[in-house]
DNA sequence: CGGTATCGTAAGTCATTGCTTACTGTAAGT
DNA sequence: ACTTACAGTAAGCAATGACTTACGATACCG
């Protein structure tokens, strides 16, 4: 449950929709691949890597499974971003310095 | 430009190393290849998916073309990632309140 | 200008992966 | 118990993708 199995599960369209349709509560597989233009068996496997990867959990329901979305693979994937988008924005922002001050002295 | 290319493109652990090794500064691409397990030729492609995904940006220098970090493509992942973030911080919170109040009847 | 350095692109190969159908297992209903 | 519903697994296939070598293009240096 890194942050390695994170953007890698999260690379495919098809598992960014499940985790899209999982917004607004549990669902079942069945229903999932409904609302899914591929077949069932598909789904159950997207659902064990976004799984393994921490960002859906699941809970037996009678016969049904239901999968609801994990915080444990967002969190990890925002702790990798964090540091790049810091560097990223001080960087940013120390050029926006040095123009200022170059504009400043013509 | 979008989240979708983002995400693709931050799938490959190569790509990931070489977004990592930009981090202190611009560099060329066989200073980049030269730190990293495969030919200089598959850097430039790399790069060049980094670029289309808006989390690098060239610039000429001489013969050379050195290559640093984006904001915008970290921006538009931040941008997609905040929504599932709050969704599920919502619902941890809401858990967790229902639990305590639980507790508190017994 | 000729030679060297740096980089991008093309073509081809091999591994990965996402999908399907078929099968197995488990739980609920009659 | 038998049947139906739901879900995970296996096997096989087609497409995507990451890598290599070979080539072409552009900029600097003598």
């Amino acid at each position: 449950m890194t942050y390695d199995t994170v953007l890698s599960a999260l690379a495919d369209p098809t598992r960014r929709q499940i985790f899209g349709l999982l917004r607004g509560g549990a669902s079942s597989v069945n229903a999932l691949a409904a609302q899914l233009p591929v077949s069932r068996p598909a789904v159950s496997q997207h659902l064990k890597i976004l799984k393994e990867a921490g960002l859906v959990s699941d809970q037996r329901d009678g016969a049904r499974r239901l999968y609801r979305l994990d915080r444990a693979g967002l969190a990890a994937m925002r702790a990798w971003l964090e540091p790049f988008w810091e560097e990223v924005t001080a960087a940013f922002n120390e050029e926006w310095e040095r123009q200022l001050h170059d504009r400043m002295n013509t």
